[in-house]
DNA sequence: AGAATTCAGTTAAACGTTTAACCTATGATA
DNA sequence: TATCATAGGTTAAACGTTTAACTGAATTCT
């Protein structure tokens, strides 16, 4: 059996309080006796007993994170690399991560996952857009939540999101640099927060430069940002459009889906159309071109959100909700071109 | 606070002691005492904390799923996929799944996961090829294991693999049917447990049909099996080889990159080449034309994985070493004609 | 010098389960 | 009738921590 906290206090002559204290660097311990029990720790390569410390504690050590069964199967590796960030602050602290996913269209009949109904969690991080009545069901428990890459519309949360604004601003600007002054916007879902603030960057962007913003020119009709969707939004686009010059993609699978369309009607990228994404996740895709598109730190954002939640476990008084920006760049591929 | 089994005793007017039997169905506990226990439960909406259970019974409740970041991050969902199956498997047990990423280049100084070092698991599937050094260090810890979808060279293990032999079989007698006997393995990493086997369904078939082994058409030079490398392998096999009128690659990512050599150089497929993949995890990429490929089953070797693992945690005698391999089918699409 | 404070620990209760051992009433057996 | 089984529970110890309350020695203050 592995040792327990009696097998170090015994051999290093003290209480298995002392032991205790020593462990969480409690200053009623003297160095010396905490150096000798930390050296007795190691010596029997003792580890605390997760359970035994959370039925005194009341607490789980782990965070739950959810998102939806469709964001996990992208093909891109969005929401996996936001996770890898939250399994990446755990090595330096004592939380384990539980993932679950719900189903994209969770309706009132579904059960939340297992971990919240047994409260088997201490916080939870909620990634990308999740259906309303998962929110609404799980609103009746009281455990600390993060939102990050979504937010709902209504309420105060706290949330870690992409500089979406600066990201979009970016986008347009690089174009208005290259000359480009019919740009559109192929948009989906304008109630994602993320998408219509990206369509705010670009508007700013257009004002900050004196273009008039053609409504004709921004297409938000179809319901989620995929490939398909890019494809037929680009399709409708370009045939009511023929002055269009470029266009800014509110994500890199819309853009793939321009690519495609336009593969498919032998119109050149960056020849006649200049073409920029969002998210920056089709690195290996060896697309031609090379896509130009707005990085987005998506391990950050997972590293910000496991830090947040568990700023909120710990400071029981920090009850004002957060917001963190974590900001975006630019990455020029050769999608784009001086026109 | 929740409540506790001293509520439901309490409520009940019975022992704690019959509330936990009645929990787990003794048979000593009257039926008509189990159900008014039961009915408790529910009004009080109990739920055993996990934390008491495993300081008394020495579990925790959780299985660890392991795989390297490279697999976890790659395009194709496919240990997303598997991972998906020991989620749902879950919802029907006490079981929390912890996934933790390794280095695909993990070494003598890498830690291992932290949940394995904490003893916070009570047994570890581990998905995929994982490095030697990882495997010893494990080796270290006694815990039930069960590989999926790759088992290490020596030793016996419990492991749930694809029927590879059979989906090469498959394959290679799809082309053979088409009328093909010119036709090419592209594979990589031959140490790969599944390469190799789906290698061996290809010679199975070629042999059955009479078709001599031509080892000039089979190439497993590239380390691994992606997308760059099926690229690359699709070159020197057919810059030398005019002969070839099939290719079977052992698995879609190298598919692809044969599409697209092909594309580059005014190749038609299946005009030209006929090719067949493996694994059928590019469904939602559009591909022209859409791959003919063998289905592997994803969610069902997580569900199965998972199952077998816990078989082995309750059936503590159940020491004798399984392998399940779970069977594959043949996706006729249109990158194969009749020649 | 005596009182008060600080330092460096120890003691013991509590957390919520499981389970071996025990108990009691009832019916069957010899 | 005395004995034994069985059914249907109950009692209490144990699991490995944390932490409030306590203690005794050394130091500081007045």
């Amino acid at each position: 059996m592995s040792a327990t906290i009696k097998d170090v206090a015994k051999k290093a002559g003290v209480s298995i309080a002392t032991v205790s204290l020593a462990i969480r660097n409690n200053s009623r311990i003297s160095t010396v006796t905490r150096n000798k029990v930390l050296k007795i720790i190691k010596e029997l390569n003792y580890h605390p007993s997760r359970s035994a410390k959370g039925l005194v504690t009341k607490t789980t050590g782990n965070i739950g994170f959810v998102l939806t069964d469709d964001h996990f199967l992208k093909t891109e590796p969005f929401y996996t690399m936001i996770f890898l960030g939250t399994e990446f602050v755990t090595k330096g602290n004592d939380y384990y991560v539980l993932l679950a996913t719900i189903k994209k269209d969770f309706g009132e009949d579904d059960e939340l996952p297992r971990f919240i109904l047994e409260r088997s969690v201490d916080g939870i991080i909620v990634a990308g857009k999740v259906p309303h009545e998962f929110l609404q069901k799980l609103s009746a428990y009281d455990i600390p939540l993060v939102f990050v890459d979504f937010f709902p519309s209504v309420g105060r949360y706290s949330v870690v999101m992409v500089d979406n604004i600066s990201g979009g601003f970016l986008a347009t600007k690089h174009l208005i640099d290259l000359g480009h002054t019919n740009i559109a916007f192929l948009g989906a879902d304008i109630t994602h927060p993320s998408i219509s603030e990206r369509l705010t960057g670009y508007k700013q962007a257009l004002e900050q430069s004196n273009i008039r913003i053609n409504y004709e020119l921004i297409s938000t009709d179809e319901d989620y940002p995929a490939r398909q969707n890019g494809y037929n939004s680009a399709k409708r686009l370009l045939e009511m459009n023929k002055q269009v010059t470029a266009i800014f993609a509110c994500n890199d699978a819309m853009a793939i889906g321009v690519m495609q369309y336009c593969a498919d009607n032998n119109i050149n990228i960056p020849g006649d159309i200049s073409l920029v994404g969002f998210d920056d996740v089709e690195a290996d895709l060896l697309l031609n071109p090379p896509l130009t598109t707005v990085r987005v730190p998506k391990v950050e954002l997972g590293i910000e959100a496991m830090n947040m939640i568990i700023s909120m476990i710990s400071d029981k008084s920090n009850h004002h909700t957060k917001k963190i920006l974590v900001p975006v760049e630019l990455i020029v591929r050769k999608s784009t071109r001086k026109i």
